[in-house]
RNA sequence: GCCCGCUUAGCUCAGUUGGUUAGAGUACUUGCAUGACAUGCAAGGUGCCGCUGGUUCGAGUCCAGCAGCGGGCACCA
């Protein structure tokens, strides 16, 4: 082995040999457990949350394998619709100069296709290198074959139940993308703005209660003055209720519209008068329908202002109430340009009342960085609420549980109020609506055109024609985890694997996706007796990764981090040409480049997937957000050298040599092979992590898991253990070498498997060398080769947690640390032999003393050891108390009295301190009298030990100070 | 405006049902080529546990209020 852990070394052909082999897949044997990943856009390439989860779910996964379940990890990505039309509408721009409509749209979804068969297997190259142990033979896309089917059939059947319908309503349009979104995908975002005051005359010579012959309303958004139909004063408004039922002549276009009596219009706003404009926001839309007034569109799909206006009624019918005629000078204007030019017209007519600053919250699609237009169009609905009923007992009823559970409030809030979903989107890539329309728009929802001819009986000269609108991608993620599984055929992996077990996930996409899976699956799977099946028993939420200055981590931002980087490490070059090239926004690009030399000044060193995988089980905490910090990592890849070098240890001293293992029907026995105390500690040591791994694996606790691993490796196995096994092995008896060369094996050996989940190239590479040394009996397969990743996981072991020798061995490290310690301080080398006095020996110290002289010597580099009897002071010397026993190191030469005084008196303040606190307590009489009796003797044991030392400490220091 | 979360060592974070002297990594100080490892070894210092009050024999932990930070929802003519 080499002196220092390479992990570019091992990786990749581990992987490759891990895949051939067919660990991967599911066994068919044991209880199954299943995870389905959240499935990442195909668009996209992994980042450090991916990393996060996935080192979660395959952490689980092999966990739950080596525990014998069947497991399986279901993969696969989603379409994305719009950032994949998007990527291939701008590669077809900078390629061919063409745009979609060029091509034609089944052209153009051609294209599509063959870009995601070049580009789209980028994330799953990732995931390889992480060491996802996922069955690649069953990843699926949301546009496959069977996939599409499960969407079309859900479609159908929620149309036929009466979940699904059309309608002409007001919904978020994104002028950029020419589509409708979901209330999700529009983010609310403050922003400076202002707002106009605007005079509308009042007709038929009506006056306010003030005189005017006019009203003003306020808005933000003069520009849709062109679509009001009414104006709206508080029933209450002692200045305008009178006005109700009058009307307004409105400017511009010269249409009568009425005043009405609304509690939408706040007193204490604006003028207290607003305008209503039903058909361009969704306050107005709904104090339109509660009046009764007609809907004008006066927008495109551009939001550019209409030649001619299109009027509607409440119920979306075609209505002639008003003229259509819109002034022509503002036709065809943009949104934002006709603003100032009708706002530049009210100023001419002196109609402008004032100008104000003013700050708004506007809507803009997430994707796309546009403020949405609230737009009358027709578009296809869930009818959410109903499905949502049995997806939050679901939760609260504990069949599907989150985890952390503070999440559950999110949902519930979230599931309390929630809007029916628009799912129709007017793109081109994705799932398209199965409805077709006869000549008279009238809508048919059928599978396919056959089957809707012959359901309702249509004759072969009516022509139908399928609806141009795709579903949005959501739609066929919330079917994930059962249309990966085959539905709508009842195969039998939905039969072994749903429900899931559980779902990794941010909490980030709670609304878009949880909820919406929950819903779903409930409404589509049943179990034998009918009931309703849930898509995963639990939610394990994951926090947010930041970077090191705790902001998220964004393209824009140019702080993005790719897992690959902290893998093999990247060039400050590359990172530069990664992080700047090929930007929306070019501009960025300094800013990006200075923050990133300052950041990464040598770019990034390579730390290997084991360690960047441990490094996110140790972050896993119940906390929401993460910021990530490089030390960490680093830390961690010294953890996995350190093992690496246990393990050389472990091996220069074992292989080829007797390590006492037993062979087929024979039992190792005490004439053969002989424990020493630290054998017997460590293997009770180890079972004590093993049963801490596995509480937290099962509570997802990582960080944890993590925790114990390293400090059982590090501070128990290699500080101590490994020191402790030099004495044996370079001086003791054959039997004494051969036992302890068993516990090395056998130690290593099963916390290589402990390990294993978390750490699954390095563990595989030292398994395999020390695994014949053993005495564990590991499967095999045909070929007589075996891997660690498929073994049985450690399981706990109260027999071989000896507490006498746990105990002892304490006592020998506290023998041990105390010589160190007073080295330390009085700089005595650590090479330098010294001899040792003890005082106060007990028959319980004796006999560590005796089993032990071997361990104490080594590890506190003791040239002898001298009892002195009870009348003996001893020569002057720097002491420690361990119990009853004084340590004295005679200071002859080595120790200067005044160093050892100040030494002294810092341990006597500290204990005089904490006697004098436990003296406080135990004289406190309501202590004593409601403490419980195990507290108080406690406190009791504690004082006589901290004034039984305390008293050894004072004279000792005595006896140096009259030198 | 409503709801949720966070605040512990210089930094990043643990801290179970309240119970010894509040921990880890990292950083820092000192010493060390000792036979697995300098990506190392040994020793060491490091804290108004955000603030105020309450409950309790006892509070980092439970309760209330306040402050700061973050998130979600709603409103915004």
């Amino acid at each position: 082995m080499e002196k220092t852990f390479t992990p570019s070394d091992i990786e990749q052909s581990l992987y490759k040999t891990w895949e051939e082999q067919g660990y991967f897949s599911p066994t068919g044997e044991g209880d199954s457990y299943c995870i389905a990943i959240p499935p990442p856009n195909v668009t996209g390439s992994l980042h450090m949350g991916h990393a996060f989860q996935q080192t979660i779910m395959d952490t689980l996964i092999r966990y739950q394998r080596m525990q014998g379940k069947n497991t399986l990890w279901q993969t696969g990505s989603d379409h994305a619709g719009i950032a994949t039309q998007m990527v291939v509408e701008r590669k077809i721009a900078a390629e061919e100069d063409k745009t979609r409509h060029d091509y034609g749209r089944d052209a153009f979804i051609d294209k599509v296709w063959e870009w995601k068969n070049e580009s789209g297997g980028t994330i799953s190259k990732q995931m390889r290198r992480l060491g996802n142990s996922i069955d690649w033979s069953r990843e699926r896309f949301t546009m496959d074959d069977g996939m599409s089917e499960a969407v079309q059939e859900v479609f159908v059947r929620l149309f036929e139940d009466d979940l699904i319908y059309r309608g002409k309503r007001l919904v978020n349009w994104d002028p950029k993308f020419h589509t409708a979104i979901s209330d999700l995908e529009v983010e609310n975002k403050d922003k400076k703005g202002h707002m106009w005051h605007l005079r509308y005359p009042l007709a038929d010579g009506a006056k306010t209660a003030e005189g005017h012959n006019y009203l003003v309303v306020a808005t933000t958004r003069p520009e849709t003055m062109l679509g009001d139909t009414g104006i709206a004063v508080n029933p209450n408004d002692e200045r305008y209720k009178d006005l109700i039922g009058k009307h307004v002549l409105l400017p511009l276009v010269n249409r009568l519209i009425p005043i009405v009596g609304d509690d939408h219009a706040d007193m204490d706003k604006g003028t207290g008068c607003v305008k209503i404009t039903p058909a361009h926001d969704f306050n107005d839309n709904e104090v339109g329908k509660r009046h009764n007034l007609p809907l004008i569109n006066i927008f495109d799909h551009d939001a550019a202002i209409l030649t001619t206006a299109e009027i509607y009624d409440t119920k979306g019918e075609s209505s002639d109430a008003y003229s259509t005629e819109l002034p022509s000078e503002f036709a065809g204007l943009d949104r934002f340009v006709a603003r100032k030019a009708i706002v530049a017209k009210f100023d001419e007519l002196g109609l402008l009342v004032e100008v104000k600053e003013h700050d708004l919250v506007a809507p803009y699609g997430d994707r796309s960085g546009v403020i949405i237009e609230p737009l009358l169009t027709d578009q296809w609905y869930v009818r959410v609420n109903k499905l949502a009923g049995p997806a939050v007992d679901a939760v609260k009823d504990g069949q599907i549980e989150f985890v952390p559970k503070q999440y559950e409030n999110l949902y519930f809030s979230w599931m309390r109020d929630i809007q029916d979903w628009c799912i129709s989107r007017q793109l081109w890539w994705g799932h398209r609506i199965p409805a077709w329309y006869d000549q008279n728009s009238k809508v048919y929802v059928g599978r396919t055109e056959e089957e809707i001819r012959a359901k309702y009986d249509l004759a072969d000269d009516i022509k139908l024609s399928q609806d141009d609108d795709v579903l949005d991608t959501w739609f066929s993620s919330a079917l994930w985890t059962f249309s990966t599984l085959g539905w709508p055929k009842q195969t039998e992996d939905l039969k072994t694997f749903h429900p899931t077990d559980v779902l990794v996930t941010g909490f980030d996409i709670i609304f878009f996706w949880v909820a919406r899976m929950i819903m779903m699956t409930m409404h589509f799977n049943k179990d034998e007796n009918g009931k309703a099946q849930i898509p995963f028993k639990k939610i394990y939420m994951t926090g947010l990764i930041r970077d090191e200055n705790g902001d998220k981590m964004s393209k824009s931002k140019g702080n993005v981090i790719d897992p690959l980087d902290m893998i093999d490490g990247i060039s400050l070059e590359d990172l530069l040409i990664k992080r700047t090239g090929n930007m929306m926004q070019p501009k960025l690009a300094k800013k990006i480049t200075k923050l990133t030399k300052k950041e990464f000044p040598n770019g990034i060193e390579s730390h290997g997937t084991d360690a960047l995988r441990f490094t996110l089980t140790s972050v896993a905490t119940t906390g929401r957000d993460i910021s990530w910090d490089m030390k960490r990592l680093e830390g961690y890849r010294n953890f996995c050298n350190k093992l690496w070098n246990a393990s050389r240890y472990v091996l220069m001293n074992t292989e080829e040599q007797d390590c006492g293992r037993s062979t087929a029907g024979t039992d190792i026995t005490e004439t053969n092979l002989e424990l020493s105390l630290a054998d017997r500690w460590i293997l009770g040591q180890f079972q004590q992590t093993v049963k801490t791994v596995h509480e937290a694996f099962d509570t997802f606790r990582f960080d944890l898991a993590s925790q114990a691993l390293y400090e059982f490796t590090w501070n128990q196995f290699c500080d101590w253990y490994l020191e402790l096994t030099k004495p044996v092995l370079f001086n003791g008896t054959e039997a004494q070498q051969r036992g302890t060369r068993n516990t090395l094996v056998t130690v290593l050996e099963a916390l290589l498997r402990l390990m294993h989940p978390i750490m699954p190239f390095i563990t595989e590479t030292i398994w395999q060398r020390v695994v014949p040394l053993s005495n564990f009996a590991p499967a095999l397969n045909e070929d007589g080769s075996c891997s660690i990743m498929v073994q049985e996981f450690p399981q706990f072991n109260q027999a071989l947690c000896d507490t006498q020798a746990i105990d002892d061995l304490e006592w020998v490290k506290q023998f041990i640390v105390a010589i160190r310690n007073i080295r330390g301080e009085m700089d005595i080398s650590p090479n330098k032999p010294i001899p040792v006095l003890l005082k106060n020996i007990n028959e319980q110290d004796q006999r560590r003393l005796d089993n032990n002289s071997q361990f104490l010597s080594a590890l506190a580099k003791i040239e002898s050891i001298e009892i002195l009897a009870d009348n003996d002071n001893g020569p002057a010397s720097a002491t420690a108390v361990i119990g009853d026993l004084s340590i004295l190191i005679p200071m002859a030469g080595l120790i200067d009295k005044e160093a050892e005084i100040a030494r002294l008196n810092k341990a006597i303040d500290k204990l005089t301190q904490d006697a004098q606190r436990t003296r406080g307590k135990l004289s406190n009489e309501k202590f004593v009298s409601k403490a419980p009796e195990a507290v108080i003797n406690k406190e009791k044991a504690k004082l006589v030990e901290a004034e039984s030392t305390l008293q050894k400490l004072v004279e000792q220091k005595a006896q140096i100070a009259i030198l």
